[in-house]
DNA sequence: CTTGACTCTGTAGTGTACTACAGGGTTTAG
DNA sequence: CTAAACCCTGTAGTACACTACAGAGTCAAG
C-alpha cells in the first residue's frame, strides 16, 4: 500500500508542510500512522481531504466549520439539508459583510466627492467630519 | 483648566480605559500630563481626538492608517489631495473585499440550488462540489 | 472613616490562520 | 559516501485590535 509524506501531500493540496501539521493540531485531518522512523505516513485520500479544506476555505468557511462539515460528513443520519443549511446561513453571513463593507464604501465616497482635492488641510471636507459630533 | 480622568474620556468616546490606554501604546493619542498620584490628566480636546479614531475606524481605516491621518493633520505642507488619495485607496481596498466576498457568495450560491435539500449526504452536491477535482 | 469605585503598571491572553525557527534525526540523489 | 533535501518536536512569533488580569495605590460619597 503507498503511503505519502507529509510534504507530498502538502504539496498535492497546495499548502506548506507546516499548514498540514496545524490542521492535524486542529483536527482537520486525523492523526497519521508513522513510520519507524517516526514519519508521518498519509494514506492518498488525505489529499481529497485537504482538498476539501482548501476549498471550502476558498467559499469563506472557517477552520472551524470546515471541521463541522467534516463532523457532519462522518454522521451517520445526516442529510443534505444539514449541509445546505450551513451553507444559507454562510451566505447570510458573507451578505452581512457586503452590506457593511458598502456603507463604509458610501460614506468614503460621500466624504471624497465632496473633498476638491485643494487646498489646505484646514478645509478638508474628510478631516472635518471625521472631526464633526455625530449628526 | 479642567482635566478628566481616563474613565471620563473613555465613556465620552465610547472606549473602555484599557483601550484608550492600548491607543496611547499604539502613538495614537499622545502621553497625557499626571497628576501626582500618577493619574492620567486628560484634556478636553482628547475627547474630539478619541471620537475621530472611533469614526475613521467605522469607516475601515486600521489603527495604523488612522496613526498616518492623524499625523498628516499635524504635517505642515500636507494638503487636502493627501487625505482625498488615502480615502480613494480606502475605497478601492474596501472593492476589493467586496469583489472576494461577492464571488464566495455567488459560488455558495449555485451549489445551494443545486441541492434540493434533501436525501442522504451521498448525494449531496455541495459536499460533492468540496470534494471534486478542479475542473 | 470606611467602603466602593476608580486608577496605576506590567504582563499575558483572545481569536484566526498560519509561519518560523531551533536543534535535532532520516532519506535520497548523484 | 556525502551532501542536500527532507522529516521530527516544541515553542514562539506574526497581524489585528483589543481584553483581562494581578496586585497595588487613590479618590469620593455617605
Amino acid at each position: 500500500m503507498t503511503t505519502l509524506t507529509i510534504g507530498k501531500v502538502a504539496k498535492a493540496a497546495g499548502l506548506g508542510v507546516e499548514t498540514v501539521r496545524f490542521y492535524e493540531r486542529q483536527g482537520l485531518i486525523a492523526e497519521p500512522a508513522r513510520s519507524e522512523s517516526g514519519y508521518r505516513q498519509y494514506r492518498p485520500e488525505t489529499i481529497r481531504r485537504l482538498q476539501f479544506i482548501v476549498r471550502a476555505k476558498a467559499l469563506g468557511f472557517t477552520l472551524q466549520e470546515i471541521g463541522d462539515l467534516l463532523d457532519l460528513r462522518a454522521t451517520p443520519g445526516a442529510g443534505c439539508a444539514d449541509v445546505q443549511a450551513r451553507a444559507e446561513a454562510k451566505i447570510a453571513d458573507i451578505e452581512e459583510r457586503i452590506a457593511q463593507l458598502d456603507a463604509m464604501k458610501r460614506a468614503l465616497g460621500e466624504l471624497v466627492v465632496q473633498c476638491r482635492g485643494e487646498g489646505p488641510l484646514s478645509d478638508c471636507p474628510i478631516l472635518d467630519a471625521l472631526d464633526e459630533e455625530e449628526p
